[in-house]
DNA sequence: AAAAACCATCAGTTTAATTTATGGTAGACC
DNA sequence: GGTCTACCATAAATTAAACTGATGGTTTTT
C-alpha cells in the first residue's frame, strides 16, 4: 500500500470514472487502473464495482475511501510541519468567498496579502455557503469566508469582523422620515432580499423573524445583487438592507437614502472557516491577520447585535 | 513520500541506530539510509543529526516522527477495515498481562481463545503496568490486561471482571479467630505485600490507607509471588491478601486459613486496556468476550468495593 | 445496429527500491 | 595517541515497481 495508490483511489471515488481520475492525477489511465487493482489485490477486496456504468463504490470501498482521505490529509500535513518550521509561507491556497462579501472585501485585502506573502498562490472561488462547506469538508478548499456562526462538525470558525446592516429607504417610503431604524420598523413583506443561496438573506430573514415573528411568507421580488436591489428599491418596490461595506461605494445621491439602525445595530459575523484538521494553518493564520488588520480600520465599531445566518434560531 | 519511508524513519527514531533499524525493518542498512535521506531531501530538512553518536533527532524531526506515527497507524487501520468487513479475525496480536494475573487468568482463557480464533497469533508478554502503558502508547502492544482505573490519556479501559481480595490469616495470628474480615482489621505493618512494580500492591496499600490512613510506613518483607507470600505468612511473618483467583489453587490445608471480607468486599478491577485509536479492535473485542465469558463463571459475584491501583486517591 | 465511452490487459520502458561491496568518521579501548 | 570497532554514507549493479502507448472487450448511448 502506498500513499499514491490511496490518492488514485480517492480520485476515482470522486470522479466515478477511471479515465477522468487518471487525467486529474496526471497519469495515464492504465497506470491508475493497475495501481488501484494492485491495492485491491493486496487488501483482497474490491473497492469499486466496475460492472455497471457509472462505476460505484462497494460497501468496504466506502470505508476504505474514508480512511484513505484521513491518511492522505495526514500525510500532507508533514509538508506543513516542515514549512512551519522553516517559517516558509507559500504554495497553493484555495479560498472560497460568499458572493455578498466578494466584491467588497476582496479588493481590500488581496493586494496587501499577495505583496506580504508573494510565495502563496492564492486561488479564489466565489461560492455560496453550502457549496463552500462541502468543498472544505472534502478538501477542495483550504478555507472560506462566510457568514457565521454555522456550527458545522469538523469545521472551525474564526471571526474576521462584524458588519452592521444599514437600511436603504427610498424617498416615498413609509419609513423615509425616520432618522434611525429599529428592528421593530421592519416588515418582512416590505423588504427586498437577495435570492436563495445567499446566506445574507438568511440573516435578514432571521432579523425580520426576530423582530416581528412573521414566518412562512413569500417575498415578491428577489434579486441576485445588491446593485439591482437598490435600483428596485428606488423604483418604489420597497426598502432593502445592505451590509455596511456595500454602502460605502454608493453615489452621494443614494447615500442620502441610507438609514443606520439604532444601537445595538443588527450585524452579520463574517468569519474565516476551515477544516478542523488545520492543514496549511500557517497560511490561514496569515490570511486572518491581514484581513482583520485591514477591516479593523474600515468598519467603525459599534455595539452590534449579531444575526445568525442559520434558520434554526 | 511513501509509507515505507515513514516506517523507516520511525524505526530509526526508535532505535537511534540506522543499522539496527534496518535489521528490524528487514532491509539492509543502505536501503534504509537512502530512503531516509530521500525523504529528508524531499522535505528539505534533516530529520536526524548523524554527526554525533548515538544519533539524535532534530527539532523538526521530532514533529515529523510524531506525525509519521499517526500516518502509519492510520494506514494500518485500512487492513483492519477490510478484516472487519470480511469477518476475518486473525494476524499477530500482542497482549501484555500484569504478573499478578498472568498465572491465574492466562490458563483460563488461552485455550478457549486459540481454539475459537485459530487465525490469531497471540503473543503474550508479562509486564508491569507502567511498562505496559508505554508499550501500548508506542504501539508495541495491541492491548494489555491490568488493574484499573488508570485514566491515562489515549488509553481506553474495558473492565473484564472484579476480583475480590481474600485475607490469608495463619494459625496464631491475632485475627485467626475472626470469621469474616473487615477493612478495619487491617494493619499496614502486619500485611505482607508484593514488591514494587506489582500494581496489586498499590491496590493493597490504598486499601490499608483507606481503612486506617497510615502512610509513609516501610514494610518489613516484600516478595515477588503470592506463593512465597503464603509461605512467609505460614512462618508467622504476618497475614497477607490474595486476589480471589489466586486462592482457588491453594491446597486444602491452606484454604483453612482464608478469610473473606465482609460484604462489600474490597476488590480490584481488571480491565483490558488498549490505545484509543482502536487498531485491531475486532480482535480486542473477541478477546474481551472470551475472557469475560469465562471469568463470569469463575468468580462468584458479590457486592464488592473497588480499590484503585492509583496512589492519587 | 453503430458509435462512443470506458476499463482491462499486454509488452516495453522508465523510474525507483534494494543489495552487495566499500570507504570514511566518531567513540571506545588500551 | 594510536588502533579497533561500531556505524553511517556512497557507488555500482540488480531487482522490483511504476508508468506508457497500443489494443481489445464491455457497457451505454444514439
Amino acid at each position: 500500500m502506498t500513499i499514491t495508490q490511496l490518492q488514485y483511489v480517492l480520485a476515482v471515488a470522486e470522479h466515478k470514472n477511471f479515465t477522468l481520475a487518471a487525467e486529474k492525477s496526471y497519469v495515464t489511465q492504465p497506470t491508475l487502473s493497475m495501481q488501484v487493482q494492485k491495492l485491491e489485490d493486496e487488501l483482497g477486496v474490491l473497492i469499486f464495482d466496475r460492472s455497471k456504468k457509472p462505476i460505484s463504490i462497494t460497501a468496504v470501498g466506502k470505508k476504505i475511501v474514508a480512511q484513505a482521505k484521513n491518511i492522505v490529509a495526514e500525510a500532507e500535513r508533514i509538508k506543513d510541519i516542515v514549512d512551519q518550521d522553516k517559517g516558509y509561507i507559500g504554495g497553493d491556497y484555495t479560498l472560497g468567498i460568499i458572493p455578498t462579501v466578494m466584491p467588497t472585501l476582496l479588493p481590500m485585502f488581496l493586494n496587501t496579502f499577495i505583496k506580504k506573502y508573494p510565495k502563496v498562490n492564492l486561488i479564489i472561488k466565489e461560492q455560496p455557503t453550502d457549496v463552500m462547506i462541502r468543498n472544505i469538508l472534502d478538501g477542495h478548499l483550504d478555507a472560506g469566508i462566510a457568514a457565521t456562526p454555522l456550527e458545522i462538525e469538523f469545521i472551525k470558525e474564526r471571526p474576521l469582523y462584524y458588519e452592521p446592516f444599514v437600511g436603504y429607504v427610498p424617498q416615498n417610503h413609509r419609513l423615509s422620515q425616520e432618522q434611525l431604524l429599529s428592528t421593530e420598523h421592519l416588515d418582512v413583506n416590505d423588504v427586498l432580499l437577495l435570492q436563495d443561496g445567499h446566506c445574507f438573506r438568511d440573516g435578514v430573514i432571521n432579523l425580520c423573524k426576530a423582530s416581528k415573528n412573521i414566518g412562512g411568507e413569500t417575498f415578491k421580488i428577489e434579486s441576485g445583487s445588491f446593485e439591482t436591489l437598490v435600483s428596485l428599491s428606488d423604483e418604489g418596490m420597497g426598502m432593502t438592507l445592505l451590509p455596511y461595506l456595500n454602502t460605502v461605494q454608493l453615489d452621494a445621491a443614494k447615500k442620502q437614502n441610507l438609514k443606520p439602525f439604532k444601537s445595538p445595530s443588527p450585524a452579520r459575523e463574517i468569519s474565516l472557516i476551515y477544516h478542523k484538521s488545520e492543514l496549511k494553518i500557517q497560511i490561514t493564520d496569515a490570511l486572518k491577520e491581514v484581513i482583520s488588520g485591514i477591516v479593523r480600520g474600515a468598519i467603525a465599531f459599534q455595539d452590534v447585535k449579531i444575526i445568525s445566518p442559520l434558520a434554526k434560531n
